[in-house]
DNA sequence: CGCAATTAAATTGTACGCAAGTGAATTTTG
DNA sequence: CAAAATTCACTTGCGTACAATTTAATTGCG
C-alpha cells in the first residue's frame, strides 16, 4: 500500500472496488475453486476436503492432540470435534483421552487411515495436473500468501 | 508443474507432500485469515464478509438477478437465496420477480443498502492497513490467483 | 493445601457452501 | 401448437467455520 493511502480518510477510485480487483475475492474465489477441484478427486476416497487437510497432518504425524492439530490448520475445537467424529465413524482415526492431562484427546491414525496414505501420490498427481503451473510458480503463489496470510494474522 | 511430475504414478518426496507445502492450504489458510481480518470491521456495519461481497457486486450495479450476481460471486442459489433473504430482513436490498420473466429474481438496493456505500473507503482503507503489503504487490498476487482460478476451472 | 484462574474439548446457535430435488415459468422441438 | 426439455429460484440435508458457553481437568498463587 502506497503512503497515500494510508490516511483512514483516504478517497478510492470507483474504479479500485469493484470486486473483481478485490484481494480478499481473489482468495475466497481461488479457495472455492480448489475445493471444487479437488471434490471428485476425493469422493473417490471418502473424505471431504477439510478432512483432508486432517489427514495430511495425521500423515505427518500420526498421533497428536486436537489442538496440535487445531494450530496447524487454524481451526478450533468448534469445527475440529464434530469433522474429527466424521473422520472416526469412517475409520480412519481413533480418539482417546491423555492419561497423562485427561483434558488432552489424541487423535491417531488406525491402520486404515495410515494406508489411505498411499493414496496421496495419486491425489496431488491429479491436483497437480488442475492447477496447471510451474513449480516454481506455485512456489512463488505460496510464499507470497504465506506471507500476507502473516500480515492478516499479526494484529490479533 | 514439470514435465516429470506429469506422469500419473510420479513419486511425490515427502517433504513435498506436508502441509504447509499446499498451495491449497495457503489459499484455504488466507481465505480464513481475510474473513478474520474483515470481522471487526464488517461488524460495525453490521454485514458478514459473503454479505460484504454481494453488496459490493450491487453497489456496481443496483438492480440485478440473482443468477448474475451468483455468476459474480461463483456461487449458486442454495448459497444465495437465504443470504439475500437475510440481507432484505436487513433493509438493504428487495427482491421482486421479473416482470418479463417471472423465473427470474431481481435484487435490488434500497436507499439504505445504496447509503452504506459511503463506508466503503472506511472499510477498504481499514482492510488495506491490514493487508500491509504494497500496491503492486497486491496486484501481483491478484493476477496470479486470478490465472490460477482459471486453471482449476477451465477443466469443470 | 485450597481456591481461583487457566486450559482443552465439546456443545449450541448462526451463517455459509454445495449437491440434489422441487415447482413454476419459459424455450425448444417434433 | 403441444409435449419435452431447459431454466430459475427455492428448499432440504450435510458438512464446515466460528463465536460463545459449558464441563472437566490442571495449574498457579497466596
Amino acid at each position: 500500500m502506497t503512503k497515500a493511502q494510508t490516511t483512514k480518510t483516504m478517497k478510492i477510485p470507483e474504479e479500485e472496488k469493484r470486486l473483481e480487483r478485490q484481494l480478499c475475492f481473489a482468495v475466497y474465489s481461488t479457495a472455492h475453486a480448489f475445493t471444487r477441484a479437488y471434490k471428485p478427486i476425493l469422493d473417490k476416497v471418502g473424505l471431504t476436503y477439510p478432512q483432508y487437510l486432517v489427514m495430511l497432518v495425521l500423515w505427518e504425524k500420526a498421533a497428536l492432540p486436537v489442538k496440535t492439530i487445531g494450530e496447524q490448520l487454524d481451526l478450533d475445537s468448534g469445527t475440529l470435534s464434530p469433522l474429527l467424529k466424521r473422520l472416526e465413524q469412517s475409520g480412519l482415526i481413533v480418539r482417546t483421552r491423555d492419561p497423562k492431562d485427561e483434558r488432552q484427546v489424541i487423535v491417531t491414525l488406525t491402520s486404515e487411515g495410515d494406508a489411505m496414505r498411499s493414496q496421496v501420490d495419486g491425489i496431488m498427481g491429479e491436483i497437480g495436473k488442475a492447477i496447471g503451473c510451474t513449480l516454481e510458480e506455485m512456489v512463488d503463489i505460496r510464499e507470497k500468501l504465506h506471507g500476507l496470510r502473516g500480515n492478516l494474522t499479526e494484529t490479533r
